[in-house]
RNA sequence: GGAGGGAUGGCCGAGUGGCUAAUGGCAGCAGACUGUAAAUCUGCCGCGCGAAAGCGCUACGGGGGUUCGAAUCCUCCUCCCUCCA
């Protein structure tokens, strides 16, 4: 195997814990680990909540790659089971229980996208229902005589919401139980998680360690922003970049990031060589790269490891031309016109825009050009015409 | 079983009878600028008619009501939360 400080340069990169001292404490118990030169078994779980993953959900996914790449065992574990109850780490109120029949839907798109981030041959897929399911109610009162309610309202999720006066449903105590369960029966080595879940994984040392199992090293990420710099990437949010939407608009959006967010983005959404990372992220601080430069190697390098290169070269020719040079794409949609309707027509029925209140207003705000000449909001639609909204909407106009 | 609090536009969150298509923040869109679709600045940001002023329609959990007029008051219903027992 690799040499042990090339695997703790590369296994703890971006790796966080909110805390210095718990950090030293676990890379040296990672390294530990690492010295017996064996492949370890290397845990990731994730409840298929969604039936989709954004950049955020692959986070984890890229760090149980690199275990993997170092030739350790990599172990996914879908929480078919833990999904019915719901994580409450990372909400501030109840998360809704999902039924069986939702998170078996889930569950086959929810893989079949997570294989892109990892190597699918030599990835053990597992499912907690396997071992959840059977415990008796003996077994979990045992489970939850080892925590005290103290140990739970101390968590901050909770605290906050204890303190608030809202709900806290004693099934949700039970959660980082069940998570805790998961890591003694698949005997892990490492746990990989977000900051959030700290204290799940925590809790699945202590179980680990009464039941006589050495407790694993977790590995905790922190929380990927979306694309509007400030909130954590979600669906719900509208700030996300889809894994399965088309190279060009992933492109855009990771063009359209802050440049403060591309330090956090080269380490936790890229699997580029992390000693490059760390020239990037150093020549960036000094001014010695340029930012819009190293956006469009981010931008090409996340369009490649969900597409592949040739996505990504087309998506990136295509942010040129448009964006950049400002030309026209040949692949603009066209939309056949007679000659007689109103450009505000043509406009709304092609869907540039949404509505014909919206539509004025884009002509309003000179937003609307027709062969590169701001046009007015009366004009009529002429076939053979190219028609621009904004900076990334076009339109051929051709004949009927 | 009892008492009380809440449900507002994509999200967060003001508003407690007309001045409210509804403060503000975020997200979004446009223009300017630029090193990029970054940052910054400015404007827009329910739908329809109208060149425009303007007019109309729909909207504050759901139904019914009071009123010239309701997101705001009353009533019933649904859902959520808290406290006491």
């Amino acid at each position: 195997m690799a040499p042990v400080d090339e695997q703790l340069f590369v296994l703890m990169s971006g790796v966080d814990y909110g805390d210095p001292h718990l950090y030293t404490v676990f890379e040296r118990e990672l390294r530990e680990r690492l010295e017996e030169d064996r492949p370890l078994r290397v845990y990731l779980g994730v409840d298929p909540t969604a039936s989709s993953l954004t950049l955020g959900h692959t986070v984890p996914l890229r760090k149980l790659r690199q275990f993997q790449e170092f030739g350790h065992h990599a172990i996914f574990l879908i929480g078919d089971y833990t999904a019915l109850i719901g994580d409450p780490s990372d909400k501030n109120k109840l998360r809704p229980m999902l039924t069986p029949e939702e998170v078996k839907r889930n569950e086959a798109t929810y893989f079949e996208q997570a294989a892109k981030f990892l190597d699918p041959g030599r990835t053990e897929v597992r499912h907690n229902s396997e071992w959840l399911a059977d415990l008796k109610l003996l077994d979990v009162i045992r489970l939850t005589s080892k925590f005290t309610v103290a140990e739970m309202l101390r968590r901050e999720t909770f605290r906050k919401r204890f303190e608030a006066g809202d709900a806290i449903f004693l099934h949700e105590f039970l959660y980082a139980l069940m998570q805790g369960y998961d890591a003694y029966a698949l005997a892990c080595d490492v746990q990989i998680g977000g900051t959030e879940q700290l204290f799940n994984l925590m809790a699945g040392r202590k179980i680990q360690e009464d039941a006589g199992q050495r407790p694993h090293v977790p590995i905790t990420l922190p929380i990927l922003v979306g694309t509007d710099g400030k909130t954590k990437m979600s669906k719900s949010a509208g700030n996300y970049i889809g894994i399965d939407e088309p190279p060009e608009v992933q492109y855009g959006k990771v063009m359209s990031l802050p440049d403060e967010v591309l330090p956090e983005y080269f380490v936790l959404a890229t699997n580029l060589d992390r000693a490059l990372v760390a020239s990037i992220i150093e020549g960036l601080r000094k001014g010695e790269r340029n930012p819009m430069e190293e956006k469009k190697r981010l931008a090409r390098t996340i369009v490649a490891e969900c597409w592949g290169e040739e996505a990504a070269r087309r998506a990136e020719a295509y942010f040129e031309r448009t964006v950049q040079r400002k030309e026209v794409p040949e692949d603009a949609p066209t939309f056949p016109v007679r000659g007689t309707e109103t450009l505000l027509e043509v406009i709304v029925a092609a869907g540039l825009a949404p509505s014909k209140r919206e539509a004025k207003r884009l002509f309003q705000q000179r937003a609307v050009t027709v062969d590169g000449q701001v046009a007015e909001e009366g004009a009529t639609a002429k076939p053979g015409s190219v028609v621009q909204v904004g900076k990334r909407r076009w339109l051929r106009l051709v004949e009927p």
